[in-house]
This record gives C-alpha cells, structure tokens and sequence, in this order.
RNA sequence: GCGGAUGUAGCUCAGCUGGUUAGAGCGUCGGUUUGUGGUACCGAAUGUCGCCGGUUCGAAUCCGGUCAUCCGCCCCA
C-alpha cells in the first residue's frame, strides 16, 4: 500500500509541542496588553462568501492570491486578513457596539500565493482596529503604535527588541500636488518610493518618471528631510505637522525606537494616512513584522455610514515561526511541562498510582502517570527522562502497602521513600 | 506567472568519472537476567534512490520531460 505523505502543504506550519508551548506564551502576553488596553476580542469566521472577499477595485491584487472555492451556487474564500471581516461585522452591528469601537482579532489567515522565507499560505495574525463614526482623532493611531509597541514588549525576552518606522501617505498626496504630477506619474513615484531600499536605480527610476527637476526634488526628502518642505503649500504643513505631532504623543507614551521614514507606504490601497512598520532590531533580515495605519471608508462596500480607523496587525506567525526555523528561539523553558512522572511497577499498584496522580494534579504539579504498569522500569523511567521530569515517583508493592512513594530528583538522582503529601511539600519546595 | 537549486530510510545526508545483494549518523524497536534513566555495547526493522521515458549489456549515477520542495522575483503581511 502506498503510504501518503506526512509533510504538511508547502506554506502551512505546524509546530513541535515546545514551540506551540512557546507561541501560546507569546499569544497570552499580547492579549494580555491589548485587554489592559481596553480591546473586545472578535473571533469572526474563516470563510467569507467571495463577493465580500473580493471586488472590481483590487480584484487583480487579490484574485490570485486569495483561497477560492464553491458549494453548490455558493461561491466562498478563505479570509486572508482580519480587515474585511472586520468591516462586515462592523456595518452589521453598528447597533450594538460603542465607539470609538477598540477590536483585535487573533485569527488565522491564508493566502493562496507562493510561499517563500518568512511568508506562509496559512499565517497567525493579531489584528487590531480601533474604529470611529465619521471621525477618529489621530491621536489613536499614536496610542495604537504604542499599543503594539507594548506587545512587542511582552515578548521581548523571547523574540528580541523592535522599531517602528512611520511614513505618512498625506505627505506624499501632498507631495505629488506640489510638483503637479499627473496621477500615472504619482502613482508610479509612489511604487518607486514604496521600494526605495530594495532597488539600486531609485534616483534612475525617479528621472525616467518625472524628469530630473522633479526627481531631484523628491530624493531631497530623503537627502535633506521631509521639514524641509514645510512652508511650500497648506497640505504638506498639515502632513509634516501631523508626522510631528504623532512622534511626540509616540515620546509622551514612552515608545522606543521610533523614527519617521517617509519611504515607508505599505502597498494597501485603503491607507490614507499615517502608516508605520515595525522591524526586528535583533534580526534585521526579517521581512516587516507589522504594521498599519490610518484609513477612511472602509465600511464603504456594507453601509452607508461612514466609518473610518486606525489598524494594525502583528505577523504572529512570520515573527515566531521564523525565528523558531532560523534556532533563535531557545526552547529548553517550553520542554518541560510535566514536573512528575509517576512510574507503577505492576498492574496492581496501578489504583493507588491513580490515587497519588490525582493528589499530585490536586495540588496543581504538572504529573503523568505510566498507565503500562507491566512495562520494564527501564522504559518507564527512560520515559520520565525523556519527558524531563523534574521527579519520578516510584510506585511498586511496599510503596502502595505502606502508603508512601519513592521519589527520585531526576537531576541528582536522590532518591527518598515518603508519604505523598511531603512529596507534595518537597516537590512545591516548602 | 518567471528564474535558480534540490529530490536516496521517520529525520539529516554520503554514494567519485554508470558495474552485481544501496550506505552512515540520529531516531525507533529489542537485548546486555526481569525496581533505576541521561553514557556505553550488541542486534533488528524500514528504501520500487520523486515519477515517466530515453541512451546502455548494465542507470541512484548520463540525457529529456514531468511533479514536488526550497530560495529569489512579481505581489503582498
């Protein structure tokens, strides 16, 4: 018979048990900062009908990469962002929610692109939102940045330190009225802008596009700074000021490592705003680890209402996973779960080990019983080291006789016979 | 969709210019007298050498195709 095959699709992650262990950690803490934060979990389905996932605008962006199927005349896709269902659930609940509405989302995703290093066809992601009706100071998307800001702090002893870059798309829209360039020519500026630090013919592609005054203008953002063009029209003070104003609420809540870089752009068409990126400091060579930013309109598609926010998402997966494949990640605290492992030397010791099992689970130690009670000890104890048990709780005929259990501290290999409740007393260490 | 690399045991890989029954390490299972592990020793199981075709007396090895995987591009998070 032929065997199928063991390996998950290419693209789809699955973890050891001490890496889940690890990847569960880092979830709680960052759920836990965004609780403290005042943010509602919304756990909302992985399927979408299609027409909700897709439409005439980005139908080519997505169309090819987005998971697509159909039953019967229902024709269904995998979500793969938080950001559409979020606006579904939004305009169909309007009734029920308060805003400036505070949301996360801790949800898988999938795209159906080609995977590659640190990008996966199926992805964890925390999304978070904080939505307002027909208007939203920007003053939340400085306490968002600083939000995620905290979570990646909770983690920080595990995946290392981050930075966030802010860019604002205003300064740009801004920008491109100053020097009059035709929407083709913005449009592609922006593209250039967006890839600035992977391409060597920045200055070259900027030239071909604009003409060399217009090119020499733009690359002087990046030369001489973005305040260099204050005092050119009322838009551009407004974006640069805006820039201002949200680096110093990101000093006021005690955000580290933040800079503005106008290069930043993030390819979504929704973004109108202030966006930003956040990068690992430790390991430079990971893609964008999150990321959002300010947009309108984006319940536009479900409600008349207008509904506009600040969003942002942590790529839970591209951050943990990737630093689990590359060995960054030390694992030895997640490998030990089990404090006891309680060894029976015999079928008819098997019900006192289960009264002891039970005592030890009581009292809340991590403990496994090794239910093959007419196994060989070597391959039971083989076993309690395997496991890294702290302790094995040796259990045979005079233990159960005279109420009592030998226990051996893996580690040293002592070894002492006593009764169950001080080897609960030595085990929690009182 | 495009380009590059790689497909041999559960895993990591070795097999030089084609030559009989295909190897190692790790892992798994068993054993070194059946209440003492991490070390050591002995033994065992597991492969149609990704798939199809071609060249050849003979192919894991050479050639063509195909599929898959990985890396990169496009695009994106």
């Amino acid at each position: 018979m032929d065997l199928k095959p063991t390996k998950p699709l290419s693209g789809f992650i699955e973890l050891l048990p001490a890496q889940q262990r690890c990847f569960d950690e880092c979830a709680r803490r960052m759920q836990e900062v965004l609780n403290y934060a005042g943010y509602s979990r919304l756990d909302l389905p992985a399927i979408e009908r299609a027409e909700v996932l897709t439409d005439k605008d980005n139908w080519d962006e997505i169309e090819t990469q987005i998971f697509l199927f159909q039953k019967g005349d229902t024709k269904m896709g995998l979500r793969y962002d938080g950001t559409v269902g979020l606006a579904r659930f939004v305009a169909g609940h309007m009734n029920d929610l308060a805003f400036p509405f505070r949301v996360y989302q801790f949800a898988r995703n999938y795209r159906g692109e080609r995977p590659q290093r640190g990008r996966y066809r199926e992805f964890w992601q925390m999304d978070i939102d904080v939505l307002g009706i027909q208007n939203l100071s920007t003053n939340y998307d400085a306490e968002i940045v600083a939000t995620l800001a905290q979570m990646y702090e909770s983690i920080s002893d595990i995946v290392g330190s981050v930075k966030v870059k802010v860019g604002n798309r205003r300064f740009w829209n801004a920008m491109f009225e100053y020097l009059n360039l035709t929407p083709e020519q913005a449009r592609a500026v922006f593209i250039l802008v967006d890839k600035k630090d992977k391409i060597s013919d920045f200055v070259e592609g900027l030239v071909d596009t604009v003409g060399a005054d217009k090119a020499n203008e733009i690359n002087s953002v990046f030369t001489n700074g973005y305040r260099s063009f204050l005092n050119k029209t009322m838009n551009l003070d407004a974006a640069i000021n805006e820039m201002d104003h949200f680096m110093e609420l990101l000093r006021v809540m005690g955000v580290k490592n933040a800079e503005i870089d106008v290069s930043i752009m993030r390819g979504h068409a929704y973004y109108t705003g202030i966006v930003f990126e956040f990068f690992s400091v430790d390991y430079p060579e990971l893609p964008a680890v999150g990321g959002g930013g300010r947009y309108e309109d984006l319940v536009s598609k479900f409600s008349k209402t207008r509904i506009v926010g600040v969003g942002a998402s942590i790529g839970v997966s591209r951050l943990l996973v990737a630093l689990m494949e590359m060995g960054k990640i030390n694992l030895s605290k997640w490998e030990r779960p089990i404090d006891v492992a309680i060894l029976v030397m015999g079928d008819d010791n098997l019900q006192y080990a289960l009264t002891v099992e039970s005592a030890l689970r009581n009292a809340k130690i991590p403990s496994v019983a090794y239910l093959d009670a007419d196994k060989k000890f070597k391959n039971q104890i083989e076993y309690a080291d395997k496991i890294m048990a702290k302790y094995s709780m040796i259990i045979g005929e005079d233990e159960a006789k005279n109420n009592v259990v030998a226990l051996k501290d893996m580690a040293t290999g002592d070894q002492q016979t006593v009764s169950v409740s001080d080897a609960i007393k030595l085990i929690q260490g009182r």
